[in-house]
DNA sequence: TAAACACTTCGGTTCAGGCAGAAACAACTT
DNA sequence: AAGTTGTTTCTGCCTGAACCGAAGTGTTTA
């Protein structure tokens, strides 16, 4: 008679410890990271860790690519970033006037990666202007890249990103802003970009983004406009 | 060093639980359920219950509401439930295929009810008829109303619900399908609606929605429209 | 070949938390 | 007023799991 056990307990399950919560929290970035560097972002011994991640592998969570005597991990796919960031959505939710306000908080809240792409003020910032331009229009089947904006992504340097099995552009809740923002091979390819010319700073350990003095003389009219 | 425990972790600790994942479970379908019941639907006794569901309570996960000696409990909001199917999406990702097929689930596939809506199928097939029809049209601001939406409504007898502070319409990943279907305070107008005609039957202690006799004849030509 | 390094496995300890039974409490019923 | 029902609090038991130190496996460097 009772109801069979939901699956997804096992994936909140192995979410649900700190430890291993705080090594997918230095994944959400996006990039890849050794065992050794994320026992150390989880503050617990290499042996530990490397139990705590063959759960996380186990239940699908993240993926591993082994080179050398390193084993490198990154979230699996975007599903799963996006049901962390679901999680944050409502853990945030309650203590987000008054918990963004603080300093610690301020950089992330700016700006930050979020599995490949751009989030936070900035995020929402982008993904408003490529609407408001008509670079991107909303369709039946989602996000459209128009004539426009692949004339506009041209001018970046960056070749529209060709049909892939996953999905270009889509939006996506931003937790501490609380709108949308863009998701999607499209969003890190703008990411990527904004990078490589220097407009923007990633932090080596967390997920900061940084503009530089260059991307604010550059980067934030082009935002603007 | 080593990062702050990520929050999200609090929340996922919550429903990590088996107990309280199947009450959750139960409560996914959007109504409101008494402590009894939610610990018949656990199989577990009601002094458990009532300590689970306090955590629920607590994590903000599930609000209460007194009456009389009964104390009847809900998912908190939108979020929560778009979390847990988050979560469902990457829990049942691997085995899609073949889980689907079995009779067991042929009806949570074909039709169910998420927070108040429609999901499955169905929830898919309302949705692109919409779209389909032009009586929803994409925009900037999200899913717009149409006029010709308007009078379909009006034809059906619902009346389109006024601006609240809760978005109208929006599209949700579902789960089952991979395809979105409607969320937002018209997707609960129109499943209320369907229930009403008698076009649909709600299942008492699980989210199966099946259509009637009445249903077959009536709304499944309107969603092929 | 040996040493250094990255990760894994094993054994044992510790601890959090979920459970049922008993009893209390509160709200309806008769 | 007495009994019934729905929910909560208290207590003790017990399982599961996260952790560390030590030893083991495999890879690169000297």
């Amino acid at each position: 008679m009772p109801n069979p056990e939901p699956r997804f307990s096992r994936i909140a399950a192995a979410i649900a410890d700190p430890s291993r919560a705080r090594m997918l929290g230095a994944l959400l970035g996006g990039e890849h990271r050794s065992a050794g560097e994320l026992a150390a972002s989880a503050g617990i011994t290499p042996q530990a860790a490397s139990t705590q991640l063959a759960h996380l592998v186990d239940a699908a969570l993240v993926a591993v690519r082994q080179q050398g005597r390193h084993k490198y991990f990154a979230l699996a796919d975007g599903d799963v970033a996006h049901a962390l960031e679901a999680l944050a959505l409502i853990a945030e939710r309650d203590t987000v006037s008054t918990r963004w306000e603080r300093p610690a908080y301020k950089p992330l809240k700016c700006a930050r990666r979020c599995y490949g792409h751009m989030a936070g003020q900035l995020g929402v910032a982008q993904f408003e202007m490529l609407l408001r331009c008509g670079y991107l229009r909303p369709s039946e089947i989602g996000l459209q890249l128009t004539n426009a904006g692949s004339m506009w992504l041209a001018a970046l340097g960056i070749t529209a990103p060709t049909k892939t099995s996953t999905r270009l552009a889509y939006p996506c809740m931003d937790w501490s802003e609380r709108k949308d923002h863009l998701a999607g091979t499209l969003a890190k390819a703008l990411l990527a970009r904004y990078l490589q010319t220097g407009w923007l700073r990633a932090d080596v350990d967390s997920r900061v983004l940084k503009v530089t003095a260059l991307g604010e003389r550059e980067l934030l009219p082009l935002l603007a406009g």
